[in-house]
RNA sequence: GCCGCGUUCGUCUAGUCUGGUCUAGGACGCCAGGUUUUCAUCCUGGAAAUCAUGGGUUCGAAUCCCAUACGCGGUACCA
């Protein structure tokens, strides 16, 4: 058996979709998972759509997921030759032909068509009155040609895809589809069939999108007599109303994902769940890409195309979150923190590494993603502004709350700095506040932090250090 | 229009090939309660699918067959 080898071939014009995320990932998922190989070609056949940067962009987003390709990038429009010369073996051996129809008559061809609710098709002018002669004097004078197929008439065309079976289509219902366009580049469908035999690609893993021209493609390797390479097709993504997920509807590059603070791991994991899942009873939602490739199959991807749901994905992205250490969530969450504007107008001391670590080991249980990173914590980081009253656990009256505070101020006064940590601060507050810890510790977080809600203030204390706690104390008591 | 593909809780899905154990299981979201102050985390519980609809086959169908509806995709010298 040759070794299994796919292939994600994107076009180089510009973001990459979440969609071929996932295309990509299934493809290097399932050559991993047989010790096969997974290669990147770019197919940079339109000249048109083409983006500069777009191959180096497409690469640093790829590596950025782990999902390595073997072997270099394979650049169609550098064998532009290759393509030409089986379009012209397949016109020599009649299963293709010069069509010198300019885009004018195409044009006019396709609407009168569509006027009479006809499938607009090409019709097939120069395939049935071309005469060598007429071919020989056009290819003389230089008129411009493209190369189409020559579809069978009165066939069936068959063929099988791993995940849905049998399709089947009649002749009469392909269009003769041009192979080699008229500025020398090939068609997707021509490119493609060429490389993926040329590369020896035993699975074409591609999006749905590509269902329907797959008995081209058929056609194509008979013609040129090759054997088919597996299809598998893979449903697309959705959008909430079903449609197919679109920029309309929200982001759908991968790179906006990104830029919201979404990790690399969490998007891959969340991407590969949308259609597929290990099946057999199992309930594991959160994935390796290690455990990705023990468990994937090709045969356990749904059919049906599935809602991009953004709500599933913030609940993985802080599942992932949970699990990084300190230091990586550090690393990772400190560039988004950078472009805020509270963190940017904080004093220098209150942007050192040791005090924001402090901070995030609180906000790691509460993110979803890294953008929305110390939005509430913005306590941390500048003076607070507050009503008084909020610093009243249910009724209590001026007083009241003047004791409170000052209870705390005592307590946190005689805390040494070797006690100051999370957990002992924790309990000595609790201790010394008894029954009475609505009282002791509401005013005594609202004054620490100028907020509602927030963290306890055993972790707010632990942040911000003995100086400051009490200085924010000292400044809610003269509020009142 | 024509061609193709699809259809299980709001969403992602298990179960379908090998019909009975499915009075359809899990997850996200939602709701309620608990976790020694609030928020979050965490835990427990709940609501939520007449398995698109209709007809067969069968003792028995989410599972097999057919039709219909709906959705999506394709219908380019774009990929």
């Amino acid at each position: 058996m040759n070794k299994i080898r796919t292939r994600f071939a994107p076009s180089p014009t510009g973001l990459l979709h979440i969609g071929s995320l996932r295309t990509a990932l299934y493809a290097y998922l399932f050559a991993k998972k047989n010790g096969g190989d997974f290669i990147l070609r770019i197919e940079d056949t339109d000249q048109k759509r083409n983006v500069p940067g777009g191959v180096k962009y497409l690469m640093e987003t790829l590596k950025k997921f782990n999902l390595n390709w073997d072997k270099d990038p394979y650049i169609q429009s550098e064998h532009l030759e290759v393509y030409k010369k089986y379009a012209e073996q397949m016109v020599a051996s009649g299963d293709a032909y010069y069509c010198f129809c300019d885009q004018e008559r195409l044009d006019e061809s396709r609407k009168k068509q569509v006027a009479e609710k006809k499938a607009p098709m090409y019709d097939q002018l120069c395939r049935r009155n071309s005469t060598p002669e007429e071919i020989k004097k056009n290819m003389e004078n230089r008129c411009p040609y493209t190369i189409r197929l020559k579809v069978p008439e009165n066939r069936v065309i068959v063929f099988d895809d791993v995940i849905r079976g049998k399709v089947r289509i009649e002749s009469s219902n392909i269009d003769d589809q041009v192979l080699l366009k008229s500025d020398g580049f090939p068609t997707y469908h021509l490119a493609n069939v060429v490389d993926d035999y040329l590369m020896k690609i035993t699975h074409v893993i591609r999006g749905e999108e590509w269902l329907p021209s797959t008995p081209k493609h058929v056609l194509i390797y008979e013609a040129l007599n090759w054997e088919s390479p597996k299809f598998v097709h893979l449903s697309l993504l959705l959008n909430a109303d079903k449609s197919k997920l679109s920029k309309r509807q929200g982001d759908v590059a991968v790179e906006d994902y990104l830029a919201k603070g979404y990790l690399e791991e969490a998007l891959l994991n969340f991407v590969a769940l949308i259609g597929w899942n290990p099946g057999q009873g199992s309930t594991q939602e959160v994935f390796s890409l290690q455990e990705l490739i023990k468990y994937f199959e090709l045969e356990k991807v749904h059919k049906a195309g599935a809602v991009f749901d953004p709500k599933k994905l913030d609940w993985i992205n802080s599942q992932y979150i949970k699990k990084l250490s300190i230091d990586e969530l550090y690393q990772k969450a400190i560039k988004f923190l950078e472009q805020k504007e509270f963190f940017q107008k904080a004093p220098t001391e209150k942007k050192s590494e040791e005090y924001i670590k402090k901070i995030l080991q609180i906000e790691q249980d509460r993110l979803e993603n890294l953008f929305s990173v110390g939005e509430s914590s913005q306590f941390f980081f500048q003076d607070l502004e507050y009503d008084k009253n909020l610093l009243a656990w249910k009724n209590m009256s001026g007083e009241e709350i003047k004791n409170s505070l000052e209870k705390a101020q005592k307590i946190l006064e005689e805390v040494s700095g070797l006690e100051w940590r999370k957990d002992s601060l924790e309990k000595i507050m609790m201790e010394k506040a008894g029954a009475q810890r609505g009282e002791l510790l509401w005013p005594l977080r609202v004054a620490l932090t100028g907020e509602k809600k927030s963290p306890s203030p055993f972790e707010v204390v632990w942040v911000l250090g003995k100086e400051e706690s009490l200085k924010r104390l000292e400044a809610a008591i003269s509020r009142l």
